[in-house]
DNA sequence: ATCGGTCCGGACCGATCGGTCCCAATACTG
DNA sequence: CAGTATTGGGACCGATCGGTCCGGACCGAT
């Protein structure tokens, strides 16, 4: 071991698959392009990551972790108040939803385009629905939600309801409808409490 | 023009290309996996649509079509009774997604798997899409709500919503709270009108 | 300066993509 | 019944797919 690998060349290869994927869709990107946008030969690509499946999941699964790390400050900002938690995630999804080129939910997309239950991209992205409807249940929980199961689920239809019309209808359709959808539910579950304007 | 074509060949050709995008998503599908499935030969394929993208079109038109006889149907079943009709929309909705093996929606799946505005059958789907929240926006006005385009646009996060967790989170995730949350959403705008239990 | 070893750009692989075209089989016409 | 126009099964096309591999370039140790 004489010479020492290029240390930065696996954020490159990651943050170019994520630009392709997420303006194209994974399916529609080949190997080849992101060769070809990179620089690099395909035996890196081929060395940091096992194959195209493995580099889906390595993009959605970096993604999983932006989510949650933007989702966390938009709670942080709110402590102590649950309801206005719930709300905030709303606010942080329609508003990213409305900016990021309406492309749509990662997760949901990537759910589309790789139906196989066992594609690892796929399970990576199932997974962090799963977590994000668990988070938005115990915030529920603690906000004294008469039943957090159900708003939590009605709260994940308004998140992925937002996104796929954002990405179809646009940004002025009916995502910009969102927050105040997810305000109505939230107040209707929450005893003797009015969320803020 | 001495032979003539057979007659239920292109619905033949739909049926099939139905059943395979429908599971595996359109991208995944590959023309000469249709010409298998069907027994016929790829020029009569060819003959009947000019191309993948124009089959894909066709496809979702079909779908298009199907979906407005079932949701007139169930509309119907309700006349002079406009909330009851929106209701029954988003019933008709989660009963299709939670039955139909869960590929979610054909209209959002196709937008996700093919991105180019011009696209054929995203075309297509959007259409849908913006036709379905004309349908729901008039339905809201004849009920007399506060805001009818509000409403229809919270009703269509709700359906948008509902497809996308059949597909990733399962018949029993959210998507079973989906009549609930629009009753909820229904409710609010409009006056003086509790929705039948 | 020389050498040994590692790295990586890109040629290359078989399979499959969407799409074209040929020709045998067919069924109507005269 | 013979002739002919049309149909449709499938061989074939170049391009591209995901993935492998080789050979020159480069680096570090001696």
């Amino acid at each position: 071991m004489t010479r020492r690998p290029a240390p930065g060349t696996r954020r490159r290869i990651l943050q170019t698959a994520a630009r392709l994927f997420g303006e194209q869709g994974a399916r529609a990107v080949g190997m080849q392009q992101i060769v070809e946008e990179t620089g690099l030969g395909k035996s890196v690509l081929y060395r940091e990551f096992t194959g195209k499946d493995d580099l889906v999941k390595a993009w959605v699964g970096e993604l999983h972790d932006h989510a949650w790390s933007q989702l966390d400050s938009a709670i942080a900002r709110h402590e102590g108040d649950p309801a206005r938690q719930l709300l905030a995630i709303v606010e942080h999804a329609q508003e990213t939803a409305r900016t990021s080129d309406a492309h749509g939910c990662t997760f949901y997309n990537t759910s589309a385009e790789y139906r196989d239950p066992d594609h690892p991209g796929r399970r990576e992205a199932v997974a962090h629905l799963d977590q994000l409807r668990e988070r938005l249940r115990a915030l529920a929980a603690t906000a004294r939600a008469t039943d957090p199961g159900a708003l939590a689920d009605m709260l994940m239809l308004v998140i992925s309801g937002l996104y796929a019309n954002a990405a179809t209808l646009g940004p002025s359709g009916p995502v910009s409808r969102s927050v105040a959808a997810a305000r109505i539910l939230i107040d209707q579950h929450i005893p003797a409490h009015a969320s803020a304007s």
